[in-house]
DNA sequence: ACCTGTCAAGTCTGG
DNA sequence: CCAGACTTGACAGGT
């Protein structure tokens, strides 16, 4: 089975490249005119496509294969007053140009929605707001010509004081967006409201790929062996083609277990890959640690010291 | 060059 | 009912 490490939108190995740089609405406001704060927004997107394609340059160089965006790509453009820009069309060669680039490498990149994202709220308010970031999320990708192989991570959302009407609520919701984003949406478990097991139950109803995050799961869990939900996880990637995604990081201390540390605690990870390894499935594994790509390469370092077998920087043979 | 308060967006807890 | 915590990255203004 093969293991692909991947990273979260923010390169350490590249000087001057956030893919997320942004404006905030109050310093976009000192500009005057509605056509000059719309080209101040398109120029920091294309800053963000321009450093983004750069990222991936550097990941095909490094043989790094998998990788989410940043949901900052294109700023305030889910803002009330920006609702009319037509950003897919104006940024549209510059959209392609980075989904060009991830399919001639047969990259595999994903999405992930921020936390105010959500798609169980009773709010109908926030139900539209988070609908509308779905759609940019869409719509983004849809413009760079990347197929719904790209998916598009969420999480169930709040407890709301009652979690099965809450989830329930989530399914409910999901069924009716639009194909085009059903399509896309994969479900992760967190660490506060709803538990591995519960997310796997939901995406076997909905019938969406579940995430798998390891980290959340030693938080907050019921008991749950991984090698018990294991299978059943990877059963619902089975009609994607894709692996299943899985997501790493490591608490930072006892006091905050929650906080992502710099780094990944390369014994977790191995004890979680001896666990798996006997299913013997592919997976994606997703890092998600403070020093970005820098943690991406010493776990690398760390898992050829125990003795895995390395093809490249990111992938490992087991 | 470095430090600090602020930022569009939500939920949950505790007072 | 409201303030603060949670948590994340980056801007912008100040030193």
């Amino acid at each position: 089975m093969k293991v692909r490490l991947g990273f979260v939108a923010m390169t350490l190995r590249l000087e001057n490249c956030s893919p997320s740089k942004t404006i905030t609405l109050k310093n976009l406001e000192k500009i005057s005119g509605y056509e000059h704060r719309i080209g101040r927004l398109t120029a920091i997107a294309k800053e963000n496509l321009e450093n983004t394609l750069r990222i991936l340059r550097a990941n095909q160089y490094d043989r790094i294969q998998v990788y989410r965006f940043t949901s900052k790509l294109i700023p305030l453009c889910t803002h009330p007053q920006f609702r009319t820009w037509n950003y897919c069309e104006v940024l549209s060669r510059e959209l392609k140009a980075v989904g060009d680039f991830v399919k001639e490498h047969k990259m595999r990149v994903s999405m992930h929605p921020d936390h105010f994202t959500l798609l169980n709220s009773p709010n109908p308010d926030v139900l539209q707001a988070s609908i509308l970031d779905l759609e940019y999320h869409t719509n983004v990708l849809e413009a760079m010509g990347l197929d719904t192989d790209t998916k598009i991570v969420l999480h169930v959302g709040g407890k709301y004081n009652q979690r099965v009407e809450a989830l329930e609520r989530f399914k409910s919701q999901f069924l009716h967006l639009p194909e085009r984003i059903k399509s896309r949406i994969t479900v992760e478990n967190d660490d506060r409201s709803f538990t591995a097991a519960e997310v796997l139950k939901l995406c076997k109803d909905i019938k969406a790929p579940m995430v798998f995050d390891l980290h959340h799961h030693q938080v907050l869990h019921q008991g749950e062996d991984v090698s018990d939900l294991w299978p059943e996880i990877c059963a619902t990637w089975e009609n994607t083609g894709l692996p299943p995604k899985v997501h790493l990081s490591s608490p930072r201390d006892d006091q905050n277990p929650r906080y992502h540390a710099d780094f990944i605690d390369a014994d977790a990870a191995v004890d979680f890959l001896n666990i798996i390894r006997p299913f013997d499935k592919d997976i994606d594994f997703m890092i998600e640690a403070k020093q970005k790509d820098m943690a991406l390469i010493r776990l690398s370092q760390d898992l050829k010291a125990r003795g895995f077998t390395m093809n490249g920087l990111a992938e490992f043979i087991l």
